[in-house]
DNA sequence: CTTGACCTTCACATGGGTGTGATAGTTGGA
DNA sequence: TCCAACTATCACACCCATGTGAAGGTCAAG
């Protein structure tokens, strides 16, 4: 698919799917034409990408790790590289932090949701 | 506490303490020097702001959830705003999607790791 | 053949979080 | 008293993700 279809898709404007050409994400075929040609499976690539820069994962860190975020895990293990491993480690930890934190929010934000319902149906 | 025993504690320069007062949450008050002074409290108050902004919430955000995240929700609800409670829904549920994408980039990401180490263990 | 909806590249701008340095006032100890 | 370590404000600059617009090529439908 050509790059207009793939931002509906993935509700990713133009811009930025060039833009994560550019930073090594993604690298669409090219047509005769010039335009960049996408492979169907890139439409979950882009929804993943989407979903690490909002949480707050540079760009950098996302190309690091993309590669090992595939379903197909097992193909893929073949260059043993101790700086790999340990860097996936601690973006993995990093995650584990992260989401513990959320966690807690998530519970205090419903805490309060439901003081308030309860305030309301009380006072009300 | 002074700035710089603040900015020990949590980690977080004091170039970024001002500009957290700046954009309205922290409000430390003044000595006579025109120093600043924090409370104790504040310490977990800084610490829960930079795990937001690491979350990727802006601080205007931040600025509008915090007052909701104390630990002593039940003093705070009178004033039964509905447009603050649906704010509230809505980035508690950004937050939930975000839980749930980052334990399935956090399991990919063991899963990989889990395979690197059984090819290093079998092909070593 | 022209029009309109695509696509290309390039460039400049903006906003938010952060670093850094200049200049100056305060404070406490050698 | 003077120095070192704070603190203050202000300003400029940076990075990164994103918006926007210009100038132009491609293509299908009328």
């Amino acid at each position: 698919m050509r790059i207009g279809e793939l931002a509906r898709k993935t509700d990713v404007p133009p811009r930025m799917l060039r833009y994560y050409e550019e930073q090594g994400l993604v690298t669409p075929r090219r047509l005769d034409n010039g335009y960049r040609e996408y492979d169907e499976y890139l439409v979950d690539r882009v929804r993943k990408i989407r979903g690490l820069l909002d949480a707050g994962i540079p760009t950098r860190i996302i190309g690091a790790i993309l590669p090992c975020l595939g379903q197909t895990s097992a193909i893929v293990v073949d260059d043993p590289d101790p700086g790999l491993r340990a860097m996936l480690v601690e973006q993995r930890d990093k995650m584990i932090e992260r989401i513990a934190f959320l966690e807690q929010n998530r519970d205090a934000l419903t805490r309060y949701i439901d003081a308030m319902d309860r305030a309301a149906a009380t006072g009300d």
